[in-house]
DNA sequence: TCCTATAATGTAAGCGCTTACACAGTGGTT
DNA sequence: AACCACTGTGTAAGCGCTTACATTATAGGA
């Protein structure tokens, strides 16, 4: 069932056909109606290599996380597939797991499928400071197509950015924590990503504003899991004593408060924990954790409405979207 | 940068350039050398769309599932699409929604992208008992590519089922929970999917083997999140008393032992609490959550292997896998 | 030496669509 | 009545690839 077939049963040539499938104005109302009946009657549908090969594009957009299972990623990916599905843009998905040279091999199997624009979603992709392996295949990518990055930082032509200011969230939560006399707050991060290290820059500089030392012992990297953090909770390391915990993601956050109360200490009486993401991990904990919410669903939409104007060729789309952070309290800490 | 042009590079014509990016074995060594260096300096990526509309495949699956960012389906789609990665397909997201009109038409923009073959994850799928509309849009999906259910059952052409064996898993939870005197078991789940029937149907067997009441007042709806658990269990309707829960899903579960704690009952002494999935959310709960493995992973590799064995067209592939849940005992129980 | 089987390569016909261009029909101007 | 502008429709040339079939080169056997 092809658009010829279409043509002989409505009596009229293919590109009659076509131009009523694209909507062209160019139709007669009467030709338009006996098309639309035998296409609606034949259940035809256009094949999308076809008119792929013809226009360019199939209309899909490539998603790439390097986790889909972790929550943040996922809850990423939802938004995203919901703006892009009510413009009618289709996801490819690739997860690509944390290594450099997985993602650009992710990066090149989503371009083979000449996808009209890729979104890049929370992982190490890094900034000023990044080496240049890093961030290569992201520059490569723009060669070709719009690059989106969510919560990441890379220059470059043809190179968006959506991201949560972090820095100044974190920092606002530490000056918080010192004015009630908490001085010694853990830093706990699970990755080297863009953001991580702009949520430790607005650590250290609430803490050096305050004239508190910045001690790298308190500043720990763990995988966001449970278990790597009661080890490191209850392992007997020698973390020095602190009475307040921030976590660059709730889970880490949700183990902080379950191996702290394993250890004795009351939260948030004795200890203050705040997470980050504010997830449903976050109100699922006892006692409720405080959480840093980083806006991620405005940040996905926002990302979507750059994309389509980018692609809709528009010059002057903004190269950065930043939305501030906002500290969501509930019981794992007292301001 | 197409195929003539790498042909006129190489100095040789399209056929044999075609077969070498094919490997096809009719080209000689020298010449297959020179074609790939030329490819390589190039650069060239075949054009997947002239490639679709030649051999009418973009190696493409689609992959529904109501809800991305739940922890379940973002865990079933990791596995698939790793699965999907090293055998060369890629994967097709839709995000549907929980109600079948949005699946029928997610369902539909899926097979308008020339899918290979479509992966439903834990939805609504029903069995015998199912309304029609709730199957038709499946069975019509088959109708053009074979269709592969994780915990789902329809049956029907070309439609392929792998199910965790949810009855049997949770009829020996509640034999053990009877054999240990918790007689007034509460049973809490979120969907009417076909997985949730069978959990359902397995807890009314053994309590019916052991001469147990089944009181329709335990058995409770509540969505899959903390609030709604808290409300239900804080909230003062008229539940009946229990001494045991069983969760068709971990969130569900760490909800149960959160509230039931706030409601001063000592979880495992006064309440046994056993959650579904076996995911990380059983781990941070605390006490920890004991909880059924239903063994997504084998199902979702399992189920791309018959995928894969389908589109080889071999015949006589299984129609169902069925795999046995197994109880992962934590600390909300003493069995 | 000639013929034939085989291997290597080329030629050209699609695959199903979009779209530039050509052409016919219509009504309004002079 | 002749001309024009415009609308509606058709024709045909791609888009970049795969592949059946044709052709040429090569080698082995008679």
């Amino acid at each position: 069932m092809n658009i010829y077939d279409i043509a002989e049963m409505a009596g009229v040539s293919i590109a009659t056909v076509s131009r009523v499938m694209s909507g062209s104005d160019k139709v007669s109302e009467r030709t338009r109606q006996r098309v639309l009946d035998v296409i609606e009657q034949s259940g035809y549908t256009p094949n999308v290599f076809a008119q792929g090969l013809g226009i360019g594009t199939m209309h899909s957009i490539g998603i790439l996380v390097p986790d889909i299972s972790d929550l943040y990623m996922s809850s990423a990916v939802s938004y995203l597939e919901k703006s892009l599905r009510e413009h009618g843009y289709n996801c490819l998905l690739g997860c690509s797991g944390f290594d450099s040279e997985h993602k650009a091999a992710s990066v090149q199997m989503l371009l083979s499928k000449r996808i009209d624009a890729l979104v890049l979603v929370g992982s190490t992709y890094s900034g000023s400071g990044a080496s240049s392996e890093e961030t290569e295949y992201i520059r490569e990518a723009a060669a070709q197509v719009p690059v989106f990055l969510i919560n990441g930082a890379v220059s470059g032509d043809n190179i968006f950015c959506s991201v949560c200011d972090d820095r100044q969230a974190v920092r606002d939560v530490v000056r918080a924590m010192l004015s009630f006399g908490r001085k010694h707050i853990l830093f706990l991060t699970d990755s080297h990503s863009y953001s991580a290290r702009e949520k430790k820059a607005g650590y250290e500089e609430a803490l050096r504003e305050a004239g508190c030392p910045v001690d790298e012992a308190l500043m720990l990297h763990v995988p966001n899991r449970i278990h790597p953090v009661r080890d490191l909770l209850l392992g007997g390391e020698s973390i020095p004593p602190f009475d307040a915990v921030i976590a660059t993601d709730d889970g880490m956050a949700v183990g902080a408060v379950k191996y702290a109360k394993v250890l004795g200490r009351k939260v948030p009486e004795e200890l203050y924990v705040v997470g980050y993401n504010n997830s449903s991990l976050s109100v699922s904990c006892e006692p409720e954790l405080t959480s840093i919410d980083n806006q991620l669903e405005q940040l996905c939409s926002g990302t979507i409405d750059h994309l389509m104007r980018v692609l809709d060729g528009e010059e002057d789309v903004p190269r950065r979207i930043v939305l501030p952070g906002s500290l969501v309290q509930r019981s794992t800490t007292q301001f």
